[in-house]
DNA sequence: AGCGCAATACCACTTTCGTGGTATTCTCGC
DNA sequence: GCGAGAATACCACGAAAGTGGTATTGCGCT
């Protein structure tokens, strides 16, 4: 069995101090340095050649996930796990989308702690059902609170999926047995009730996802 | 401490009546009924009252996924929990679309399994860590596994951010301090790479997340 | 019976996009 | 130092997309 390289990016000093202490006390885990902040994580953590990292949602200057984002480019092997008190959905999918794999709150009990960081390192992504449950929760969120969708009929809304998939107006008429001018009415008022000039802005704001 | 009633829809015989009697040996816990199937749990489940449903993702007939997306409609306060020997992607993914919370594999154990049931009765997501971290990849894979997108040079991927925010050429080309023109062969460059021609085209290729 | 809405259709016009050329400058690697 | 590739720039032409009208048919609701 491997040892597990471990840093921790924590800038509360009780915290970061029994993370290492933890961390170290049991075979099989090392923790290869620790940082105050996201700065010094980013100029030195080259040289710990980390597996996993602890990282503190919030830190003094750079925040946690944006410090997360910058390390994750440079170095992609790494497992990035959250630390933090909070739970809200925001946070949490900023963090994962930052290229965090994992989320710890803070009154996660120190075995938790170090089967997290085992989990991460084996490809898991540790996390408690609850932040699961908000996580996948943002996911069905994606395709259902379409207000915008809504607005349209059934035909406008067949002819989006035409627009989504880059056909022609020439084509969708041919498609739909319409005239290209029926086409051309359908979009137009498609755009009209999106408040929309284009195709491209359309499909955006239809399935809005990103962001 | 209220009672949690489950019921099971599952097609091999002899796992249902374990999960049965697993449910039913532990105070707490009530196994309200048993489904052989997707059909007759459509039509019974609403006598049950259920909880908690953990269903069998493949079922002869209508499938556990699509089974699970007829009946969160109807009994939306029920939570699915999906059992399955699977873990790839596409089937997590559609059985969340579907509206499950939680994922259990075949191998869990039995006080896993009921672990599992009263979290997610208690508003988690009971899933193993690396079925969590299938589902979170799946997330971050928007800008990832582009093959196609290392065809471009830097400049070409940056106005295929333009291009994908709906930008029109003379915008980009004043944001980039650049003639139209430019935009323009940047562009035609972009398609050739790709192979298509059309902005929306592009866009599909380039970000062919959405299958 | 009459109203509203969705779907259909046509026209004229402007803007944007996509295609096919050519050409210059700069940088990077060999 | 020379060639490849990238970024820049310009032109001309045709195709596609978007705008702003008007008009007819049919369906459902009152």
């Amino acid at each position: 069995m491997k040892t597990i390289r471990v840093v921790v990016i924590e800038d509360h000093d009780q915290t970061r101090q029994m993370l290492e202490a933890l961390i170290n006390s049991r075979s099989g885990y090392v923790c290869a340095a620790t940082y105050a902040n996201a700065e010094d994580a980013i100029v030195a953590i080259g040289a710990a050649n980390a597996h996993v990292a602890l990282v503190d949602i919030h830190l003094p200057g750079l925040s946690g996930t944006k410090c997360v984002a910058r390390l994750k480019k440079q170095y992609p092997d790494t497992q990035y796990i959250m630390c933090t008190s909070l739970e809200d959905s925001e946070t949490i999918f900023e963090a994962l989308q930052a290229g965090a794999t994992g989320y710890l709150t803070k009154s996660t009990e120190p075995e938790k702690i170090l089967d997290a960081i085992t989990d991460a390192f084996n490809g898991g992504s540790p996390m408690n059902s609850h932040i699961a449950r908000k996580v996948i929760t943002y996911f069905q969120n994606k395709p259902s609170p379409n207000s915008e969708l809504n607005k349209l009929s059934v035909r406008e809304q067949e002819i989006l999926q035409y627009l989504a998939k880059g056909y022609r107006y020439k084509e969708m008429a041919g498609l739909l047995f319409i005239s290209i001018e029926t086409v051309r009415k359908h979009i137009h008022n498609i755009y009209e009730k999106l408040q929309v000039n284009s195709r491209t802005d359309a499909l955006n704001k239809a399935y809005a996802s990103t962001k």
